[in-house]
DNA sequence: ACTATACATTAACCTAGATTAAGAAATGTA
DNA sequence: TACATTTCTTAATCTAGGTTAATGTATAGT
């Protein structure tokens, strides 16, 4: 069981890597992301401390995510085979519910509401990374984000 | 283990319900589903034999999805906390890895490549139910994925 | 402290998809 | 067969959010 020191900025997973890890953040902030056929940045998860960050694809597949670090970070690093026989279904079923938490969201809330969604539920990462990453994470354009917080300033 | 007939339509899960079970779908098609604060209902998965249907949310915290059989089905219950016990990882890194895809997809792509990858990746449950579920399922409107098939029929 | 680079905001304009409403097909049911 | 109900399509209109581009404001590196 490594562990890894990683600057930021420092890329650990690649779309198309082979035997990819699972990745239990120690300290610091991970994320992982898609660029899609327009060259545009979609950011799938953030990681900070205590959480687990993998493209949870079979062992054998190649991944699609990137994942790379947004402050220094330790990571303590897991074979993902190794993790699959000590197998702890809690976790697994914890990312699920959020999953679907986001699958709802995206397809039923506006973008005041997710916005005000993560708000509510990451209140910590709001303050770490820039705002274009919360709009990229969130599904929309940072002027869009901009815009919106605007028109929640004018109503209050 | 239970075992279930379900006549098409039947509801056998509604949000807040506690102790949810998990159902294996032997035969027929389950779905699973939200109604949002303006009635609109958005479906979150379909459920074809030999998948397994559940609110993966922890045991004691109640569901937020509606399941009901889209055809007459057979389904065997199990209990969440029983499901537990027999941790079948596998399944689990699926289902991820499917939300995953979904989610990247609800935030890059269009009506229509949402359209064209379920088709793709499901042809066998476009056929069995009505289009407006499909609609549902990808996020857009009946009449957007009416105007967005059309458009493709133009082009070719 | 100076410059460069990344980030945020604003505004004008545009477009995908929502909404509304009506009619046409299909499907179910007596 | 006829009638009702659900589903699908079309068209007109509207709007949230995308695009582009300019300006302002941090942040970082030397």
């Amino acid at each position: 069981m490594r562990r890894l020191n990683l600057k930021k900025g420092e890329i650990i997973q690649r779309p198309g890597d082979l035997n990819s890890k699972v990745y239990h953040v120690v300290r610091g902030l991970l994320r992982s992301y898609t660029i899609d056929a327009k060259g545009k940045e979609h950011i799938f998860m953030f990681g900070p401390e205590g959480w687990v960050v993998a493209d949870n694809s079979p062992v054998e597949v190649p991944v699609d995510l990137f994942i790379d670090a947004l402050e220094d970070t330790i990571v303590r690093v897991v074979e993902k085979d190794l993790a699959k026989e000590t197998p702890n279904v809690a976790p697994l079923m914890r990312r699920i519910s959020v999953l679907q938490k986001r699958v709802i969201l995206l397809m039923s809330a506006s973008a005041i509401e997710r916005y005000e969604h993560f708000e509510q539920t990451y209140p910590d990462i709001l303050q770490r990374v820039p705002q274009k990453m919360i709009a990229s994470y969130l599904g929309m354009t940072p002027e869009a984000l901009s815009k919106v917080k605007r028109n929640r300033l004018r109503k209050k």
